[in-house]
RNA sequence: GCCGACGUAGCUCAGGGGUAGAGCAACUGAUUCGUAAUCAGUAGGUCCGCGGUUCAAUUCCGCGCGUCGGCACCA
C-alpha cells in the first residue's frame, strides 16, 4: 500500500507504486494532461518516477513557480539537440537553466555565430512539435563512460568520471535518437516545453568554467512558462537598454571615456555636478555619524605594500611606478631601472592604519571613524571593464572604523541605520542584507569566526533588519579569507540588484600592520578594523543612479536644475532676471533665450531632462510671475518669482540638510 | 587575459575595390511664436591604427588598439 498525501491534505491510497502522471489522471484529465512534474516531499521529480514509500505530492503545473526551471532546463536540452542535429560532430557539454533562461554550453571547431540562431531555433520548435518522450535510465558507470568515449563525446565522460561513485548515472533519452547524461527531473515530452523562449546569444566560456581548460562556445536562451511573460522579460531588456548609463552619459553629456586613459572617466561638467552632489551629501553623512574625513597618498613606497601583504597577494591589479626621472637623451632608454618602486594604491586600508599609529591611542580614541573619498587604482583585466561601472581609477566611500571587541555590534549596528539613510534618501527602497560566512581558506581560528559571524548577526538584529523584508540571507563560503562580512544589495527601478554597500571585520591587518591602543588595564592592545563603504565606488554608483533613475533625476541630484525659456525676444531681460534670483537662491539654472518656437524649447529640454523648466513670455515679465512645467507632466503652474523661488530652493536642498 | 561581434561626420546609422551618403546636432539667414521638432541655406570625414595583396584599399587579408556581449577576474 502507497499512500499519497495531497497539498490539500487528502490523502489516496493505492496498492502498488503509482507514478505522478497516474496520480494526475487520477485526480482529473484536465490535470493529466497539464501536469508536468511532481513534487514529492519537497523535490522535484518526474512525472513518470514511481512512487513506493508514503509521501507528500504536489503535481506540477506550468503554473507553478517550480515549472519555470524545469522548462528551462527542458529548453536547454532541446537546444543541445537541435544543435547536434544541425551540426553533427558538435560535442555537448553542460547545459543548466539559469535567471531568466538557459544556455547550453557546446564544443565545435568553428564557433557559432549569431547568424547560426535562427537557424537553431527553428529546429527547437520543430522538436517541440516532435514532441519527443523524455525518459529517464540509469546506466552502469563504466558502461557510460564507454558509451559516450565511443561516440566522440569526451567532455562528457569526464564528467561521468567525475561523478561521486555513490552518484546513480542517470541519462535522458529524448525521442528515440538522442540522450543525454543529466541529473533531472525533465518535463514528460519535449511539446510541454511549448514555444515560449528565444535564443538570444552566443558567447565564449572556459570548460568548468576554468580559465586554464578549453574554451567553449556557449549559446545563452530564455525561456518562460507563456508568451506573455516572455515579452514582459524583452520588454524589461529594452528598457534597460534604454537606460544604459553609458549611452544616458553620452547623452546627458555627463562624461566620457576614451582609449588614452582607457578605464578611466573624463567627468564633464554636468556629471561631475552629479558627484559633487553626492559627496556633499555624503560628506554630510559622515560628518553628523561621527566619522573624521582624511587624505592619503596616492603613491606609496612598495615596502609599505609588502608590510600589509599586497605585495604579495594583490601585485598584479597594482600599478607599480618607479621612483626615477626619466632620461632626457632622445635615443637613451626611459628608464635606467635602477629606482626605488612605489605602487599607486589599490585600497586605502594601509594609510589609514598608518594614520591611526601616529601618536598614542588610548581606549578613550575608540571607537575612531575614519572615512576617505579615496581615489584607488587597480589594474582590472581589459575584459572586465564596463562603462563606468568597473573601471581602473575608482573613488571609494571608504572609511574604517577602529574599535574594541566589544563595540563592534553597536558600530555594525550603526552602520545599518547610516547605509539605510542613505539608501533612501538617493531613492532606493529596497535592498537585501547578506552575510558571507567562512571561506574554506581562511585565517584564524574556528572560535574567532564564530564569535565574527555572530557579532555581525547580532547588529543586523538589533538594527530590525534581520527580516524578509529585508532578504536577510547568509551565503556560505562567500566571505573574505580573513573575515565574514555583510553586503548589502539594493534593487532598482527595473528590479535588477547591485551590491554597494559592504562591512567587514578585520583582525589581521591591525596586527600586520601593528596597529595599537592602550587600554584601561595600562596595556597595549589590539584593535579591530571594520572596512566599510556604503556606495561602493562614486564611479558605479552614479552609473546605478542613472541607470535607477533613467537620468530623471531628483531635484537636488539634476546638474542643471532648471532652463528658464523665453517665448519671445521680449522677455529676454526679465528671464535673466528670473535666472539670477534662482541663481541667487542656490538654484543650477540655465537661461534658453533663443529664438525659437517654445514648443521646440519644451521638447529639447524635456529630452535633456531637465528637472524644472521656467517659461517666461511677455505676461509673466509684466506680472513678475513664471510658469512652471515638471519633467514627465503637461501641466503648468503659475506662480509669483518669490514664492516659486522659494519653493525650488526648498525642494533642492541636499537631503537631511534642514533640520 | 580568453571566445565572438563591431569600429564610417558631434550623435544615430546606410554604403561599398575607382579616395563617401542620410537624418539629427552645429553654423548662417528669415521667422517673435504660449508648453515635446518653423523654414531655407552652409559647413563638416586620415571611413580606428599599422602592414600586405592590387594599377588602385575606407572596402579584401593579417596584426595591433578600442568598444560591446559573455567567460575568467573582482584579496
Amino acid at each position: 500500500m502507497v499512500a499519497i498525501t495531497l497539498p490539500d491534505g487528502s490523502v489516496r491510497t493505492y496498492d502498488r507504486p503509482v507514478t505522478g502522471a497516474d496520480l494526475a489522471a487520477d485526480i482529473g484529465p484536465g490535470l493529466a494532461k497539464a501536469a508536468l512534474a511532481v513534487k514529492v516531499n519537497g523535490v522535484l521529480k518526474d512525472l513518470l518516477l514511481p512512487l513506493t514509500a508514503d509521501s507528500k505530492v504536489a503535481i506540477v503545473t506550468k503554473k507553478d513557480p517550480d515549472a519555470l526551471e524545469l522548462l528551462r532546463h527542458d529548453a536547454a536540452h532541446v537546444l543541445a539537440e537541435a544543435v547536434q542535429e544541425l551540426f553533427p560532430g558538435t560535442q555537448v557539454t553542460i547545459g543548466p537553466a539559469i535567471e531568466n533562461g538557459f544556455y547550453y554550453d557546446f564544443a565545435r571547431k568553428e564557433p557559432f555565430t549569431l547568424d547560426d540562431l535562427p537557424k537553431i531555433e527553428a529546429k527547437m520548435r520543430e522538436i517541440v512539435d516532435r514532441d519527443e518522450p523524455i525518459r529517464r535510465e540509469v546506466w552502469d558507470r563504466n558502461e557510460a563512460i564507454t558509451y559516450f568515449r565511443k561516440i566522440g563525446e569526451l567532455y562528457k565522460a569526464e564528467l561521468i568520471q567525475d561523478l561521486p561513485t555513490s552518484e546513480p548515472i542517470s541519462i535522458y533519452r529524448q525521442g528515440d535518437k538522442w540522450l543525454d547524461l543529466c541529473l533531472g527531473p525533465h518535463l514528460p515530452s519535449t511539446g510541454k516545453l511549448g514555444k515560449a523562449f528565444k535564443l538570444t546569444k552566443v558567447a565564449g566560456a572556459y570548460w568548468r568554467g576554468d580559465s586554464t581548460k578549453a574554451m567553449l562556445t556557449r549559446i545563452y536562451g530564455t525561456a518562460w512558462a507563456d508568451d506573455k511573460q516572455m515579452a514582459e522579460y524583452l520588454t524589461m531588456l529594452e528598457e534597460a537598454e534604454k537606460r544604459d548609463h553609458r549611452k544616458i552619459g553620452q547623452e546627458m553629456d555627463l562624461f566620457h571615456l576614451q582609449s588614452e586613459a582607457q578605464g578611466s572617466i573624463f567627468w564633464h561638467p554636468k556629471g561631475y555636478m552629479l558627484w559633487r552632489q553626492l559627496e556633499t551629501y555624503m560628506r554630510r553623512r559622515l560628518d553628523a555619524a561621527g566619522y573624521q574625513e582624511v587624505k592619503t597618498p596616492q603613491l606609496m613606497h612598495a615596502k609599505q605594500w609588502e608590510a600589509s601583504g599586497h605585495w604579495g597577494k594583490y601585485r598584479e591589479n597594482m600599478f607599480v611606478v618607479p621612483d626615477e626621472v626619466p632620461n632626457t637623451e632622445e635615443q637613451g632608454p626611459v628608464l635606467s631601472g635602477k629606482g626605488e618602486l612605489l605602487a599607486l594604491k589599490p585600497m586605502n586600508c594601509p594609510a589609514h592604519v598608518l594614520i591611526f599609529r601616529q601618536g598614542i591611542k588610548s581606549y578613550r580614541d575608540l571607537p575612531l571613524r575614519m572615512a576617505e573619498f579615496g581615489c584607488c587604482h587597480r589594474n582590472e583585466p581589459h575584459g572586465a571593464l564596463h562603462g563606468i561601472m568597473r573601471v581602473r581609477q575608482f573613488t571609494q566611500d571608504d572609511a574604517h572604523i577602529f574599535c574594541r571587541e566589544d563595540q563592534i555590534v553597536d558600530e555594525v549596528r550603526m552602520f545599518c541605520e547610516l547605509l539605510d539613510v542613505v539608501y533612501k534618501d538617493l531613492g532606493f527602497d529596497r535592498y537585501a542584507i547578506k552575510l558571507a560566512l567562512r571561506p574554506e581558506k581562511r585565517f584564524g581560528t574556528d572560535e574567532m569566526w564564530d564569535r565574527a559571524e555572530n557579532n555581525l548577526r547580532e547588529a543586523v538584529r538589533l538594527a530590525g533588519r534581520m527580516g524578509p523584508e529585508y532578504g536577510w540571507q547568509e551565503l556560505p563560503g562567500e566571505g573574505a579569507f580573513y573575515s565574514p562580512k555583510l553586503e548589502f544589495h539594493l534593487t532598482d527601478a527595473i528590479g535588477r540588484t547591485w551590491q554597494c554597500g559592504t562591512i567587514q571585520l578585520d583582525y589581521v591587518l591591525p596586527e600586520r600592520l601593528d596597529a595599537a591602543y592602550v587600554g584601561e588595564d595600562g596595556a597595549k592592545h589590539r584593535p579591530v578594523m571594520l572596512h566599510r563603504a556604503i556606495l561602493g565606488a562614486f564611479e558605479r554608483f552614479i552609473g546605478i543612479l542613472i541607470e535607477h533613475h533613467a537620468g530623471k533625476f531628483p531635484l537636488w541630484l539634476a546638474p542643471v536644475q532648471a532652463t528658464v525659456c523665453t517665448i519671445t525676444d521680449e522677455a529676454d531681460d526679465y528671464a535673466d532676471e528670473v535666472a539670477a534670483t534662482l541663481r541667487a537662491n542656490g538654484l543650477r539654472v540655465e537661461t534658453d533665450l533663443r529664438n525659437e518656437k517654445i514648443n521646440y524649447k519644451v521638447r529639447e529640454h524635456s529630452l535633456a531632462k531637465v528637472p524644472v523648466l521656467v517659461v517666461v513670455g511677455k505676461k509673466e515679465a509684466e506680472t513678475r510671475g513664471v510658469a512652471l512645467r515638471r519633467l514627465g507632466g503637461q501641466a503648468q503652474e503659475i506662480l509669483a518669482l518669490d514664492e516659486a523661488t522659494d519653493r525650488l530652493a526648498k525642494e533642492a536642498a541636499i537631503p537631511g540638510t534642514q533640520s
